[in-house]
RNA sequence: GGCCCCAUAGUUCAAUGGAUAGAACGGAGGUUUCCUAAACCUUAAAUUCAGGUUCGAUUCCUGGUGGGGCUACCA
């Protein structure tokens, strides 16, 4: 409607004016709520072409519109803006496609579909996963089904990193303290328990540094010197030489970490297509290393180690490759990139990972392209916000890491408190029940998450928990549950719809106001994948059901009104529970019928 | 020191350069003969400061203040 307008008024300007509007002079909007009218012209723009006051211009403008376009039932204009009425009937005509949609309600398809990658999760095998990854995680899956749902061809990722002196310090105190230690039988998750063990040596390293530093040591070599630090970097070297106990030990705990990982993937509902780690991946990065060298890309300093100087796109010098020969972060990554490209072909690689790497990122970028990478431009750092507690930043030193586990079965417990206490689900069986309270905690959690735009800072108060009311995820899967209900009774007394009889419809405002919300979803999707988003589709989900809940509020199905007048209610609530339901999928929150 | 990001009601979040800056929570008050009261309605409350560009700035530019991040031969 927007464009047929716009063409519209681009002829008036032309007959009444004999001026030539170009597109960005003829910016039309939908009309905010306090005004009457659908769609509003900015005036301001037009001026140019005739020396009329803006309102005068409006009035022109609208009075020429009204009378040779039907659609248009009215006008009014409001200092420098020309709002248009746009007739109910084109308005009802408009939804009764909309009612007729399957259940790919309102996805956006884009003209050139693009191979992307998207990396998400990115775990360290020696810590369990906490709140930051959830967040990594809600963002990335989101932005795989929303760029999924534009038409695009997306492959999840994860890169794991499961190599380093971080692992063999876990392995380490294992040995030591393990006593053969299993998650069987210690009937603890596997991420868990090998996370204990990386406490168990930070705690043992830290006591031994001090021992040292009391006898005169500064407390970098005590640091260096402890002896079970020793010990870990012998294991690395052990490890990079291929060492059979040791290599076995690190295939063993690390199976335990993926298992306890899986879990969480699961619970979180989130999963990928193909996992790189980072033990697969630094090899051939230092391959390419040593050949850009070889092409002059490179220099190597007197210490043999390499770098790359990228002053000249304003960052600094770079290590990619330390005096021993072995490899860097940046390596791997440079690495896994080339892998990637060669595995797939992407058109462009996101990677969801904190802002704290912006400059790791821009490094990355600037590296491959000197490297002669022409698919480096396609390399997008999704960069997004620390998830932040009250007190601040979260410390695993000071013991304020949110584990992701915990707030998970936290969030669960909480749904089971507020549902028993409002007395719902009394006629349900108990694993109904506890299926329901899976999907209203987890739905909470990540809407909660998932609202914020990504690239900002977050605070999250686990003590407070999480809302139920206002703009959160039950808020909306209640409409739904709701929803669902109307059409349960309806059914119950023999009411249908038939939305052939739309066209014909009656309308009053709240009508209309839905239908114009319920156009935009398709809009919503495709801002959302072009600001890589998730948020844009949360808030616009909660609009919906705001909206819907106050039309919903004085809605009677079963009441005296006429046929038609019920069916365009059914309709709208069909298709909105659709855009509920649709818009919720892309955040990876399940909905459910009853609650 | 250098580079990057952020700043909006008491709090947590919104607002392609457009109209009177929206919500929610919390506070105060109200609404269930019919649909699920996890709802709905009413009410008080905000753009960090100073300039600039513009018909028009929360938004863009410059500077100040305040907060966060990066600046590892860690990942």
């Amino acid at each position: 409607m927007e464009n047929i307008l716009k063409e519209k008024i681009r002829e008036a300007v032309k007959v009444l004016f004999n001026g030539n509007a170009c597109d960005d002079l003829i910016q039309v909007q939908e009309t905010r709520k306090d005004f009457t009218g659908d769609f509003t012209l900015v005036v301001f723009p037009l001026l140019r072409f005739s020396k009329n006051t803006p309102e005068k211009n409006g009035e022109i403008i609208g009075s020429h519109l009204a009378a040779t376009f039907p659609a248009v039932k009215g006008y009014n204009v409001i200092k420098g803006f020309l709002n248009i009425e746009v007739s109910d009937a084109w308005w009802i005509g408009n939804f009764s496609a909309m009612a007729a949609e399957n259940d790919l309600f309102g996805r956006c398809r884009v003209s050139k579909p693009e191979t992307i990658l998207i990396e998400y999760s990115s775990p360290n095998t020696n810590k369990p996963l906490h709140l930051g990854h959830i967040r990594n995680n809600l963002i990335g899956f989101s932005l795989y089904r929303i760029q999924s749902a534009c038409g695009h061809r997306v492959i999840k990722t994860n890169i794991v990193n499961d190599r380093g002196i971080h692992i063999c310090k876990s392995m380490l105190a294992w040995q030591k303290h393990g006593n053969s230690e299993t998650p069987h039988s210690s009937g603890l998750k596997g991420d868990h328990l090998v996370g204990k063990y990386y406490v168990m040596f930070e705690k043992e390293w830290k006591l031994e540094a001090e021992a040292l530093i009391s006898s005169g040591m500064n407390e970098e070599d005590a640091r260096n010197s402890a002896p079970i630090m020793k010990e870990a970097r012998e294991m690395l070297i052990k490890w990079e030489a291929g060492d059979k106990e040791v290599m076995d030990l690190w295939s063993m705990m690390n199976s335990w970490v993926y298992e306890g990982f899986d879990e969480t993937y699961h619970a979180l509902g989130v999963d990928f297509d193909k996992i790189y780690y980072e033990s697969e991946t630094y090899q051939p990065g230092k391959d390419i290393v040593f050949k850009s060298l070889e092409k002059g890309i490179l220099y190597r300093k007197d210490d043999s180690s390499i770098w790359i100087d990228l002053t000249a796109e304003g960052l600094d010098q770079k290590l990619l490759l330390r005096s021993d020969g072995t490899a860097v972060y940046i390596t791997q990554d440079i690495g896994t990139a080339v892998l990637r490209q060669a595995d797939y072909s992407f058109d462009k690689c996101i990677y969801v990972v904190g802002n704290e790497q912006n400059y790791h990122f821009q490094v990355l970028k600037a590296v491959l392209k000197r490297m002669g990478y022409p698919w480096s431009d396609g390399l997008i750092h999704f960069s997004y916000g620390m998830v932040e507690l009250p007190e601040g930043r979260m410390k695993s030193r000071e013991g304020t890491i949110v584990d992701a586990d915990d707030l998970i079965s936290e969030m669960k417990e909480t749904a089971r408190e507020v549902s028993i206490e409002l007395g719902k689900l009394g006629d349900f069986t108990a694993e109904e029940r506890e299926e329901i309270f899976r999907k209203i905690g987890l739905g909470a959690l990540k809407y909660f998450i998932l609202k914020v735009d990504p690239r900002k800072n977050m605070t999250f108060n686990p003590s407070e928990s999480i809302d139920f009311n206002g703009n959160t995820g039950p808020f909306i899967q209640y409409t739904y549950a709701r929803i669902r209900s109307v059409f349960r009774k309806a059914e119950q007394s023999g009411v249908e719809y038939d939305p052939a009889l739309l066209p014909g419809s009656p309308a009053g405002p709240k009508e209309i106001m839905l239908i114009k919300l319920l156009r935009n979803f398709s809009k919503a999707v495709s801002e959302a994948a072009s600001a890589n988003s998730p948020a844009v589709v949360a808030n616009y989900c909660y609009d919906l059901a705001r909206e819907y809940n106050q039309f919903y509020h004085d809605f009677s199905i079963l009441g005296e009104e006429n046929q038609a007048l019920r069916n365009l209610r059914l309709a709208i609530s069909e298709v909105a529970g659709k855009a509920l339901s649709s818009g919720m999928w892309l955040l990876g929150i399940e909905m459910p019928d009853r609650m």
